[in-house]
DNA sequence: TATCACGCCGTAACACCTGA
DNA sequence: TCAGGTGTTACGGCGTGATA
């Protein structure tokens, strides 16, 4: 685009107006301290919609603030909508193939079709020939992926840097981690923690994944939101729609025994 | 089974900006 | 001045789950 950060600067000193009500209503904009207040709402809430009573709440007490005397009331619906356009902007506006915020790690094109889940393929019982974690025939896409020993979570491989054998006779690579520095390098054993890089499950591929299966979930928690290991317990099948597999998986994380119901995508 | 509330997704409508 | 791009808000369609 033309002048992005032009636009935006002038955005955050002027702002713009919305959408007007189809009543015919003035147009309405939410001022720089109401936005501020519902972002930390979502951050708190790890990007959950708020209850109704908080949403209320805010609706309530925006329109008593001083800002808003003698202006028409903040309704509970504009409030609504606003963390709904909000939690719908970011996901939409999540740049591909780039970590995401927070220090997050995606595998490589998982953005483009934004699982929840990914087929594990298996370990990689041989040392990865090439010193970089990518094919020349994958157009730059990491080929494997390693599991950090800092947080137990896979993340895609940008290079092979060296390796050795450790004490026990296993084999170890050193490993640079796609989107990360040299300070996150890592001795990781080749047998256990190296394999393919998981694929993105695809919506017709649901009827693959049964019980038992094991499945690269992204695990959402409060600080940071990484993939894991998790086996399938069980799976509810639904009907699919026009944005395609509506099923839902309870899954168990291997790291640390939660279980959670997720989506295909 | 019908109804309702709610959430998600996509898009409309508008204002405002940049650059030609 | 105008076309095109972008941000913000409003709204409709659809699916899901709870409840009568």
């Amino acid at each position: 685009g033309k002048g992005r950060q032009h636009r935006q600067r002038h955005t955050r000193r002027r702002g713009r107006m919305g959408r007007p009500p189809s009543s015919g209503g003035p147009a309405f904009r939410f001022t720089h301290a109401e936005v501020a207040e519902m972002e930390e709402h979502l951050r708190h809430l790890n990007n959950a919609i708020p209850q109704r009573n908080v949403i209320q709440g805010l609706a309530e007490k925006f329109t008593a603030s001083a800002a808003r005397a003698g202006k028409i009331p903040v309704q509970y619906k504009q409030v609504w909508n606003w963390f709904q356009n909000r939690r719908y902007s970011q996901r939409a506006r999540t740049p591909r193939g780039a970590p995401p915020p927070q220090g997050k790690m995606l595998p490589t094109g998982a953005e483009e079709h934004h699982p929840a889940s990914f087929r594990a393929q298996g370990s990689s019982s041989s040392y990865p020939g090439s010193h970089s974690g990518k094919s020349p025939s994958d157009g730059g896409q990491a080929e494997f992926e390693a599991k950090s020993a800092r947080d137990g979570a896979w993340y895609d491989v940008a290079a092979f840097l060296s390796h050795r054998l450790f004490e026990t006779g296993d084999p170890e690579v050193k490993v640079r981690f796609s989107g990360f520095g040299p300070e996150e390098d890592e001795w990781i054993n080749v047998r256990k923690c190296v394999r393919l890089r998981s694929l993105p499950c695809e919506s017709a591929e649901c009827v693959a994944v049964l019980p038992g299966d094991l499945i690269l979930c992204f695990q959402e928690g409060k600080e940071q939101a990484l993939y894991f290991d998790a086996r399938v317990l069980d799976a509810q099948r639904r009907r699919h729609d026009v944005r395609g597999c509506r099923c839902r998986f309870l899954v168990r994380y291997d790291h640390d025994h939660s279980e959670e119901i997720v989506p295909l995508r």
